[in-house]
DNA sequence: ATGGCTTTCTACGAAAGA
């Protein structure tokens, strides 16, 4: 089974590399971020049309996430808990049954970006990853594999980045921010291409700015988090580099993860 | 970076992104 991660920038700008990507990737459940439209401007029958069911969370012009999946997807929940009035559409998750009868939940996670810090936005971060740090303790107590999937906006590392010095002060790289991407995963979840592989310039974001791709002036945000059911079986782990280099991408590239489940 | 792109909106510049 095979389950990706993509932050797309726009859902509607995006289309036809999303039909170009899951035609030669095949991802069985394809989580997306920064859909920016609402739930009734989501080009659903596009992509139903690939061969997907479509969950969505959206809102108007910022953020929004969707599940896309070849076998429904159930036992939905749209938005974290541990604040009623947090309006922002960033946490989609669902269940998958596979054909022997097993279950996998997915994730879909667009974590605040924070900055600047040292104001609200950067508040905001910190206290919505406790947030999600506090939600995947609950889903970890299922012993279910589980894969919590997104763009985290988060440099884990300094070898996580072309440039590490050039991020320093960015809300992305603060130790703050660092710190609870390590409370998140010392839960008990694994980052899945930290797992296969621990070598450098591995990026997963380009931004559009000063040539950053020509360059491979790149930074790794998009992860995939594995609970140990899932981690267990974890065949291998890719980012879909190439698509950087298409006609109008995302600033984001799709990440994959093949599971040996069925 | 005094942000060099890209996207969005009751748009015509500003805000947000990372």
């Amino acid at each position: 089974m095979r389950i990706a991660t993509w932050n797309v920038n726009s859902i509607k700008q995006r289309l036809e590399h999303l039909a170009t990507f899951v035609r030669s990737a095949e991802p069985d459940v394809l989580c997306l971020q920064e859909l920016k439209c609402m739930d009734e401007a989501f080009p659903r029958a596009e992509v139903e049309g690939l061969g997907y069911n479509v969950v969505t969370h959206g809102q108007k012009a910022y953020n929004g996430v969707a599940i896309l999946s070849k076998k429904p997807l159930e036992e939905i929940r749209r938005g974290l808990p541990g604040d009623e009035t947090d309006e922002q559409a960033r946490y989609l998750e669902g269940v998958v049954s596979t054909d022997d009868g097993r279950v996998l939940r997915v994730a879909s996670i667009y974590l605040p970006n924070g900055n600047p810090i040292g104001t609200p936005k950067f508040d905001y971060k910190l206290s919505w990853f406790d947030r999600l740090t506090r939600h995947a303790e609950g889903l970890l107590t299922l012993e279910e594999p589980l894969v919590l999937c997104g763009d985290y906006n988060v440099i884990p590392e300094p070898k996580d980045a072309a440039n590490p010095d050039g991020w320093t002060g960015d809300a992305l790289f603060q130790p703050e921010s660092r710190a609870k991407l390590r409370t998140l995963t010392s839960l008990g979840l694994t980052d899945a291409v930290r797992a296969c592989s621990d070598g450098e310039g591995l990026y997963t974001f380009w931004d559009y700015q000063a040539g950053a791709f020509q360059r491979n002036n790149g930074i790794r945000i998009d992860h995939l988090l594995l609970s140990p059911q899932a981690a267990d079986r974890l065949r291998t782990a890719s980012i879909r580099k190439e698509v950087r280099g298409w006609d109008k991408p995302s600033d984001h590239v799709p990440v994959m993860v093949d599971l040996d489940i069925d």
